[in-house]
DNA sequence: CTACATTACATGCATGCGCAAGCAATGCAT
DNA sequence: ATGCATTGCTTGCGCATGCATGTAATGTAG
């Protein structure tokens, strides 16, 4: 029941528990950061939210065509399924993505980049790409994949 | 004349871009995942909001007995001014803190824990805990210190 | 074909956040 | 002592988010 054999001492799974907040500290204080920088320097430069860039940036970056699904674009940048309908409604207002019905199953949407959508990410990445180097710590923080058994 | 001496040919340039592109994004990650299942989880069995219980720790484990000031549980907890002025009023009406004017300087403002906030705490540490180890990246994150030059 | 479950997205609603402005206390000039 | 800037906290306001729900299309029995 409880994972895979685990079997500590009481010290030990303090140093764990000290361990496990110290890292989530770290994270948290570098997001907060990072996502504040990005945020205030996108909506000075850009006019753009950083959920937003983020939308804009996986759109000119998928292979597919198309475009993509809303669910894909929701998982991609972290945001609730109802959060992306209105990110897209406001993109969409902004005319940098279209909606597209999919053919075969009329559920689906497909949101895709217009050419002026386009054009504000390129206008947009530089200063992405700065604000990044200016405050992420540069040691390797490494691909933070996936939890433990999730 | 840039920075201390950065001479980087175009590839590198690439290069650390997409790496600094794909450390943020596993912090990005990193923490939506871990804060999302924070969140629910202290609000479902201990009906406190992250945020709530962060506020709470730091007053737990200060050293100072008088209780902290208010820029500094800001700064602690990652948040603004006003959106601490507001959780700690919403901790105060739940009675978990007082509010203490500091005598020296009237504008100050000590914040302290009452035996009921000391009480919440404790009951909602064990499960905070538990979901730090679930969702957690084992490897080290490491303190993801300061930024670069800031 | 009819019913029910499921999937994909949109929307009403409440909440917490940041920004900018307000207000009181303090510090520092002149 | 008087004026002005600064500090510390609070508050009005707008906004993005998540949850729960609604709606439409699809899949699956029976």
């Amino acid at each position: 029941m409880f994972g895979s054999g685990i079997m500590l001492a009481v010290s030990d799974v303090v140093r764990e528990d000290s361990e496990l907040v110290a890292t989530w500290r770290g994270v948290s204080q570098c997001h907060a950061r990072v996502n504040g920088a990005l945020e205030k320097a996108l909506q000075k430069d850009h006019a753009l939210g950083l959920s937003e860039f983020e939308v804009l940036e996986h759109l000119a970056t998928t292979p597919d065509t198309d475009g993509c699904r809303m669910q894909e674009l929701a998982d991609a940048v972290c945001l609730s399924q109802s959060a992306l309908s209105r990110l897209i409604g406001r993109l969409e207002t902004d005319g940098l993505v279209c909606r597209a019905m999919c053919a075969n199953d009329r559920r689906g949407i497909f949101a895709h980049l217009t050419d002026e959508g386009r054009a504000r990410w390129e206008a947009a990445r530089p200063t992405h790409r700065a604000v990044l180097a200016e405050t992420m710590p540069a040691m390797g923080v490494g691909p933070v994949a996936a939890p433990p058994a999730a």
